[in-house]
DNA sequence: GCTTGGCACTCCCTTGTGTCGACTGCTAGC
DNA sequence: GCTAGCAGTCGACACAAGGGAGTGCCAAGC
């Protein structure tokens, strides 16, 4: 690879033709084509010229000897950069996005599974939903209910929902009352807290105070920090079946490579979540990686597009979708953004006040 | 396909030996390949003239003239029924079974996907499992939880667990002594009942004697609807990339077809369920369907092995793996009654007196 | 009458060959 | 700087030949 000379027009205009056009047909691009298809005003000599240029600089690369080209991961960064127009949603997608969260679930988990439904159905891809960190969810409820003597359950609630929930079985037996009176005293002295400012430190000092069991104690401590951080990320995947159309998968290692990156959720999580950090304060804007800038060999014929949403200021989720270096850029992020859009709308709309 | 003439003893070790083979191999098998691996006494020429008669009835086809035998699905069929010796858990399953099942989990759905993803690392295919039916669950608690004037949240607890949550919004202010009092006396109602047992006529039997509104009453009813039958069906799948490591499924289309009827829980659990209603009365024995008896065209170079488990006397799920015919049956119906039962127990465990 | 060795036959799979077509790079001329 | 023309390269495809695995059948043997 050579020095990266700066495009001219007309370099320019052939390079998002190749990159265009090999989208569209998955196959390699010949100077030919491009004079038939596209009004170039150049004979197919000069086009070769060009092309050849560009491949010295980097942004083309050729399959084979008597092939045409096809981009490389650099000719495709510049496309997605500088070259392609931004495209909005298309009348019909605006529409079932809007249909589709209209009759969407309050449940998180649920939600955020749908919503990777939608999102693979339009895109044709496979799509990833990071579910909202939960740090900056506001505390609205804590429960400690009585179900037997040995026997209660805990349920914490957030502005996003139950945030955790879980049965608690006891060696000594709790008294109701005991338990409801422990309630009471976290629900008045967390209220109106956000959930990163309640640590396990708070949480003893109250149980402390009204004399309650270790017991008793450990149980509300892990409820609360499972309320805060799920034992498992929260992440859902959907459409991988979408991936066998593309001729890029068609063989069967790298398919297998990605299904397997897919059903094990930690890698997956791994792939989209530090889109969560990097963007975190900056402004939630589309992010595209392509190939190798994803940093893992199995995807390096991948791209996947990032879309950070807000569940109002309380919270950080990401979609993504995953699919081949050649997809359509302008219309996936079109979809990923419209769909976080509304996605974050959704939750600000159950969201519990 | 002819008469089933009934099978001579060397006949059925014929028949054994080739779908034993077949399994092993992935390719069809001749007489030759008998008479040389398997100590049969006789010369390849006799082995072709019983493999012949396997043919005419129906047990053995050929996939072209110049080619070994593989089974017909009558041929896995009696294979299963009659000519496979039964096979137990190998120390080491058993122990990687009882490893798993002491850190699971005891929430409903993660002991669902646990299961599965064990499932099908053990047995290299396709595991499918379908939560316990929950007509039988006991009901043990149900909670009112005042939020807000205008929210409010309603658990149900059952012997498996917390079997509905849902957050309410109401338009007309709803006081916190209401809940309690609600709460109080449809536990003392329905305490010691099945949930099958709690119709909606009960719920609103209750509400009306205390007076409570209709949106809070249509709450109650909701939560006890979907605490015994919640909207989408309880079905965990994990492992479908181990079906791409099976030569029969590098056909992309059987593949996708395969893929579709993975992420499209619907089907999925049609495909499985009917076992829960025609095993429900009988003993819980595994079930094996093979090829065109799964009655899905996608599904006719598949086996299905199912086994039901049980949660104490409180209901019936069921597990299932799915994979090629060519299937090692012995084993993979060993390790499906080896986690059924694993299962089974550790429910009990968990499950709330 | 069952079994067996031998043999002709069938058919898939692999390999090799040749043709075709797409595309390139280069050169000479405008 | 652009273009037409041309030789060269290489993959894709079709086709034929050969090898090999396996069969069915038959006649001979125990």
């Amino acid at each position: 690879m050579n020095e990266k000379l700066e495009l001219d027009k007309r370099k320019a205009f052939i390079l998002a033709t190749v990159v265009y056009e090999y989208i569209a047909t998955a196959e390699p691009v010949g100077s030919l084509t491009l004079t038939q298809k596209y009004n170039l005003g150049v004979s197919s000599a000069t086009i070769r010229n060009e092309m050849a240029e560009l491949e010295a600089s980097g942004y083309l690369v050729q399959p084979h000897t008597s092939a045409g080209r096809i981009p490389s991961d650099a000719g495709y960064r510049t496309y997605v950069d500088r070259l392609m127009q931004p495209e909005s949603l298309t009348k019909d997608d605006s529409r079932r996005i809007r249909d589709e969260f209209r009759e969407a679930s309050r449940e998180l988990a649920d939600v955020i599974e749908q919503t990777t439904r939608l999102l693979s159905g339009l895109s044709g891809n496979l799509a990833i939903a990071i579910a909202p960190s939960r740090d900056m969810h506001a505390f609205k409820h804590v429960q400690l209910i009585w179900l037997s003597a040995r026997t209660g359950l805990i349920v914490v609630v957030t502005s996003g929902g139950v945030a955790a929930q879980r049965v608690i079985e006891w060696t000594a037996d709790v008294v109701a009352d005991d338990l409801t009176r422990l309630s009471n005293a976290l629900n008045s002295r967390f209220g109106g807290r956000v959930m990163e400012e309640i640590g396990p430190g708070d949480v003893d000092a109250v149980c402390a105070e009204l004399g309650a069991s270790t017991e008793i104690r450990d149980a509300v401590r892990l409820a609360f920090a499972a309320a805060r951080q799920p034992d498992e990320p929260e992440i859902a995947a959907s459409g991988a079946q979408n991936l066998l159309d593309q001729p890029e998968f068609h063989d069967l290692r790298k398919l297998r490579a990605i299904l397997r990156i897919v059903e094990e959720q930690r890698t997956l999580y791994d792939l989209i979540a530090d889109e969560l950090n990097v963007e975190a304060a900056a402004e939630a804007a589309p992010h595209v990686r392509i190939g190798h800038e994803l940093r893992a060999d199995e995807l390096s014929e991948c791209s996947v597009v990032t879309v950070p949403y807000r569940f109002g200021d309380r919270g950080l989720g990401v979609l993504a979708i995953l699919g081949p270096r050649r997809m359509p850029y302008g219309r996936l992020i079109a979809l990923a953004s419209g769909t976080a859009r509304s996605l974050g709308e959704h939750l600000n709309d159950v969201e519990i006040r």
